[in-house]
DNA sequence: ACGAGCGATGAAAGCGCTTGCAAGCCTTTT
DNA sequence: AAAAGGCTTGCAAGCGCTTTCATCGCTCGT
């Protein structure tokens, strides 16, 4: 390999016979240069096979085209589906995604932080929960547009894009209780916002007169595994409930697993409900309820949101994207 | 917010009375500087606040300590365990991954290649496979390290970190023939990988004087539903199988709940096999035989393979990681 | 005690692109 | 017919760092 310089944007400028100007200007915005001067710049870069140097362009034009996308896992995340749909969407318009994992620790998150400052990064989007009073103060002190997803905190550090996990457990107290289950025992995995689901159902379901539901914590991230043990733990309960509701829909689908292999029909003896209406919910047997979040609407309102930054415009601060009770066979 | 210029290099450099160069290799080398003049350095890095601009990094050195991963999907992927750790391991040394997402179709992928050369990555990790030749060539031709992941071609492009699909399928035919199996079913995904483990199954099934498996393709990505509708197709058959060899473990998990649904036990009556040996094979009832792929082998070797080219010591072609059938209740 | 050798530092030349400013050339307006 | 604009394009000054080369002290060996 005779390491010939690789062609540079001088290059094709000469081999087209204009400025290197002029064909910058042509990359970024073909139609301020005139047809027949685009149409030579064209021929200029098929014929050196030249491609551009975009970090010499970040630097040169303070704008990285890289968007940082900081999620706590990807093994097992109900995120997956915002952050692919993210991806895909920024591609086409050239932007990059890095994606960097947090795990649920702080420390990880301001490490991650520091090296997407590092990198000049566009943005930032958060799918974690940035719960360090400083980080946030840190992060809203930067002129960088910061979009926390799949959450709606009161006071956002720049933008927020999610819904309330207390409204969606309230809305599932309010949909059990009126499909007339009586004793709810819920599956909580140790995360702020599956906590924040948890108390908004036992708010609800209290106040609306119900007994005090059973409550068992399971870690994060949360898994099929976790959802059999959460069945042979209702062993330990004084009283057996009548419904389970599990913080995602996988913890649902092992504990319906579980519960059929020790003989219990799901709904009739107990019934189950999930979270995140994963693909599987509506094909386990039987079908899974669960809550909706569209995470594709999710990302699209990212884009929307980039966008507009982009352009000067401004943003709202929260942006509620709702959720949905999906009533199916298991509850 | 006052706009004061963010600081740079030259700040830290006057505030701690040295010259930028010197800050430069404390921050890339801290032991090259003297102790006393790091330690000022130090201070001075606090007191402004100073956060490198790796753009401006990567331009001076042509070092971007970007990794660019392509994939064809994360919302339902064997390779998501590799691919989280291998940006674990990569951020612990500085280095960050520019996810892409190929989906399963060539021009996508081309596109994302060439985003990729355009920010001058330092390697390029291919999880799916390039079959287009004349992206292969292309890519050969880079000075730059390009490692395929979880295949093992005969010609690498660069460097192969994986196994052989082939040498799965053999041995998963020889493990159920061990066992007594008599007609094998084949659920495969539209994947060249499915594709070659399912060939190797059957010419090693037919040489081993089995009978010709039967055979029902599904679309990739695989998932949980596809598991449920293949064993409804099963009806289609002239002859029940008495052993079901699934493409993935969500097939395997969908067709074993399916299959119960129906009354038929688990693998008394219908055995059945996965791929992946992914968290819930081990957790479902019955366990999932499968086949143990360990991702995050695959990621270490990508870490030393990488380090080995930054150090400009030689590195292996192919290197084999191997497989493992893990024997469970289902076949 | 003196030159060799080594460790620590500085000066300065880029890395390859973007973009404000100005110039040149037309077309349109008065 | 001259002035006023509107389009295109070129010039050149950076963007903030890395790295080569040279310099300056020192320590060490003899």
């Amino acid at each position: 390999m005779s390491s010939i310089r690789a062609p540079r944007l001088d290059d094709v400028a000469s081999q087209a016979g204009v400025s290197a100007a002029t064909v910058s200007r042509f990359l970024n915005n073909p139609d301020v240069v005139a047809p027949a001067t685009a149409e030579r710049i064209r021929q200029a870069i098929a014929a050196t096979g030249y491609v551009p140097n975009m970090t010499a362009g970040a630097l040169a034009g303070s704008r990285s085209r890289l968007i940082a996308a900081l999620v706590p896992d990807i093994a097992q995340s109900l995120f997956n589906d915002t952050v692919e749909a993210m991806i895909e969407k920024l591609a086409e318009e050239g932007n990059s995604v890095v994606l960097a994992l947090t795990g649920s620790d702080n420390h990880r998150l301001d490490a991650e932080i520091n090296m997407a400052l590092a990198r000049r990064v566009d943005a930032i989007i958060l799918t974690g929960i940035v719960s360090d009073p400083e980080t946030r103060e840190r992060l809203r002190a930067h002129p960088l547009t910061v979009i926390e997803t799949w959450g709606l905190p009161d006071e956002p550090i720049d933008v927020a894009i999610g819904f309330s996990h207390r409204a969606a457990g309230e809305e599932m107290a309010r949909f059990l209780r009126g499909r007339g289950y009586r004793r709810p025992h819920l599956v909580v995995p140790r995360s702020t916002r599956s906590e924040r689901r948890a108390n908004g159902f036992v708010d609800r379901w209290v106040r609306d007169g119900g007994p005090e539901p059973t409550r068992l914590e399971v870690n994060v991230p949360s898994h099929f595994g976790q959802g059999r043990l959460s069945f042979r733990a209702l062993t330990d309960l004084a009283e057996m409930p009548d419904v389970v509701v599990c913080g995602s829909d996988w913890i649902a689908q092992g504990l319906i697993v579980e519960a059929q292999a020790a003989g219990m029909r799901v709904p009739d003896q107990l019934a189950v409900t999930g979270f995140g209406n994963l693909r599987l919910a509506g094909d386990m047997r039987p079908t899974i309820t669960s809550v909706d979040v569209d995470g594709s609407h999710i990302a699209r309102e990212v884009i929307r949101v980039l966008r507009a930054r982009a352009a000067g415009d401004n943003v709202e601060q929260r942006i509620d994207v709702g959720f949905r009770v999906i009533a199916r066979e298991s509850a």
